[in-house]
RNA sequence: GGCCCCAUCGACAAGUGGCUUAAGUCACAGCCCUCUCAAGGCUGGAUUCACGGGUUCGAAUCCCGUUGGGGUCACCA
């Protein structure tokens, strides 16, 4: 008679290992009281989903801060939706966000040592938990065709059964070893199932850290842990590979509660002790045809890949930053008191996570980013403008390029204070907000009509220009006297110097000295905005100045 | 549809039976400050915690049901 012991031996005669060999091969790690092991296991099918940003942030911290270990493991057993070159890109862009693995894939090499870790290269190891498996019954093969899976499936719904491959569906647990066998020999393709024991009608209590205790039920489907191209699926890939590299602890979206039953199954069967589970909130965003909430779609949303943050121009911590806050309720008081600080100093926590996923909020990263920028001094702000301009405008880096110290003092105006201005979100907004400063750009403004108030002629335009540049003397001016100076000016030319008195009786005036001060703003900025007058006077200089006004007295 | 998870302002949320006439942040509106803008300051918005029952002297907080939303039911992860 042909056993269970010479079909393993059947189907994987190369396989000389046992499971004794591969604990030997990856022992237990030695950590300190509560280290976490944690993990991103992302597959090679594109680039970084924001989801993924945001699980990987959580694993990384909760490693990092319990002095434990994160790795990087690529989960590449789907060779039809693969995408060649997307594992290094999602290192690389995980990089970017200063997560860096302490082991595991890297895109070009990989460190540790409980390596492979990318999954196309464990699947000896697999084979060998696999053909224990088979030995001891508890997996065996299944030949069942598409065609008989679907008949089965329709049977099932019609009889308002549960769907799937369980119990007395699960035709080809009856087979014997030998039946099987003889199939494989007809070159018949199989796959390799899982045996439950598992039984529908019983629940089982499973702790998550996140939601606490969860009620769920058995699993009772004869999963597939070994398909036809030789690789495992992602269950079995769990499994094995969470044991044997030592992982207690994983952090994964919620969509994966559904399946915990299996994996419970199946490290029970195994006799390995499971790890902890954490099941992460999705992020959300609100449907625009059906106002209903649905998992952020890398389709649908461009905010759902995290190059499109990048390409804005989004600081990088602010991102991070945002994510934090969707983590951890508690992280926004925390980042109020501490807006400097690096969120390595914030202590995750299992308990101040919310149970359901938050709505992806672009107002909230725009307000968190337009902080973070503020609070940056000017070097940082430079150097990371820079870094971000090389890759995505060309003209902030030539303003970057053509003079750093200039640069720097223009992003600098009301930035050294207790309250910084804080008008960018993003590196991309810099451009529009800046660029009068350089007298080229300001020349091809010059293109468009400038926006004056149409009330005051283009006489008492010419005069205040005038007047404005014959009295400026920046060198013994600070911003008070030049900004009494600017009124005594307006005197001059009909401009109120009083709000209230000018309120009462505008005709007899040309405007109140805020016009005055205004047609001096426009004619050097070409814009009816700008930040306080007096820091572009120093900036631009008393020469620049002159030939402005004269340029746009010769246009009026 | 079965199973599972979730449910406090437009959004993120605090709240773990009495301290809540329900914090804070973002957004929004108004006012103030102000050389414009960006900031900053102040004020406003849930007569009530999806709804209905219970438990209790007392519930946003505990229990049950209903409703709603989400997830999942692959040789995808």
């Amino acid at each position: 008679m042909f056993t269970k012991e010479e079909l393993a031996e059947f189907l994987f005669p190369e396989i000389h290992e046992t499971l004794e060999d591969l604990e030997k091969r990856y022992p237990r790690r030695q950590l300190k009281e509560g280290a976490y092991v944690t993990r991103f296991a992302p597959s090679p099918t594109g680039f970084l989903h924001t989801g993924s940003l945001f699980t990987a942030l959580i694993a990384y911290r909760f490693a990092k801060q319990s002095d434990g270990v994160y790795f990087f493991r690529l989960e590449d057993t789907d060779q039809k939706r693969e995408i060649a070159g997307t594992g290094l890109d999602l290192v690389k862009q995980l990089k970017n966000f200063g997560i860096v693995s302490d082991e595991g894939y890297f895109g070009d090499h990989e460190e540790g040592n409980y390596a492979p870790y990318v999954q196309s290269k464990r699947a000896d190891i697999y084979k060998v938990v696999i053909k224990e498996l088979i030995k001891r019954g508890r997996a065996y093969p299944c030949f069942c065709t598409k065609e008989e899976m679907e008949e089965m499936r329709a049977k099932q719904e019609a009889k308002k059964e549960i769907p799937g491959y369980y119990g007395e569906y699960a035709k080809c647990r009856n087979l014997t070893p030998e039946q099987a066998k003889q199939y494989i020999e007809e070159g018949k393709p199989y796959v390799i199932r899982f045996r439950s024991e598992g039984n529908h009608l019983n629940h089982i209590r499973v702790h998550d850290e996140i939601r606490g205790d969860m009620d769920l039920t058995e699993n009772d489907q004869d999963i597939v842990i070994y398909k036809s191209d030789g690789l495992p699926t992602y269950h079995f890939a769990h499994l094995v590979d969470d044991h044997f590299m030592g992982t207690n602890l994983v952090t994964r979206g919620e969509e994966w509660i559904s399946s915990l039953a299996i994996h419970i199954e199946l490290f029970k069967t195994m006799g390995w002790q499971a790890p902890k589970y954490a099941h992460l909130p999705v992020i959300m965003v609100t449907d625009k045809e059906s106002g209903n909430r649905r998992k952020l779609s890398k389709r649908k949303d461009p905010e759902a890949a995290v190059s499109f943050f990048l390409e804005q121009g989004y600081p990088k911590d602010g991102v991070l930053k945002y994510l934090m806050t969707i983590a951890n309720s508690n992280f926004e008081a925390w980042l109020l008191e501490n807006p400097k600080s690096d969120i390595s100093s914030f202590k995750l926590s299992f308990e101040k996570f919310s149970l359901d996923g938050a709505l992806f909020d672009m107002p909230k990263l725009d307000n968190i980013s337009k902080e973070v920028l503020g609070n940056m001094d000017k070097k940082t702000f430079t150097d990371q403008a820079y870094e971000w301009a090389k890759e995505y405008s060309e003209e902030l880096t030539s303003f970057i390029e053509r003079d750093r110290a200039h640069f720097e003092e223009i992003i600098n105006i009301e930035r050294d204070q207790e309250k910084p201005r804080k008008d960018y979100n993003k590196f991309s907004d810099v451009c529009d907000k800046i660029r009068f400063f350089f007298p080229d750009k300001y020349d091809a403004l010059l293109s468009s009509p400038l926006p004056f108030n149409e009330f005051i002629s283009h006489d008492v335009i010419k005069e205040v220009l005038q007047d404005f540049v014959a009295s400026l003397d920046l060198e013994h001016q600070d911003e008070t006297s030049w900004f009494e100076s600017m009124k005594v000016l307006g005197l001059r030319h009909n401009f109120c110097d009083d709000r209230k008195v000018y309120k009462k009786d505008p005709t007899s005036y040309n405007g109140w000295y805020a016009d005055c001060i205004s047609i001096v703003r426009i004619a050097l900025c070409a814009s009816t905005q700008s930040p306080k007058m007096f820091d572009v006077l120093r900036i631009l200089g008393k020469e620049e100045i002159q030939r402005r006004v004269e340029k746009v007295i010769s246009l009026l």
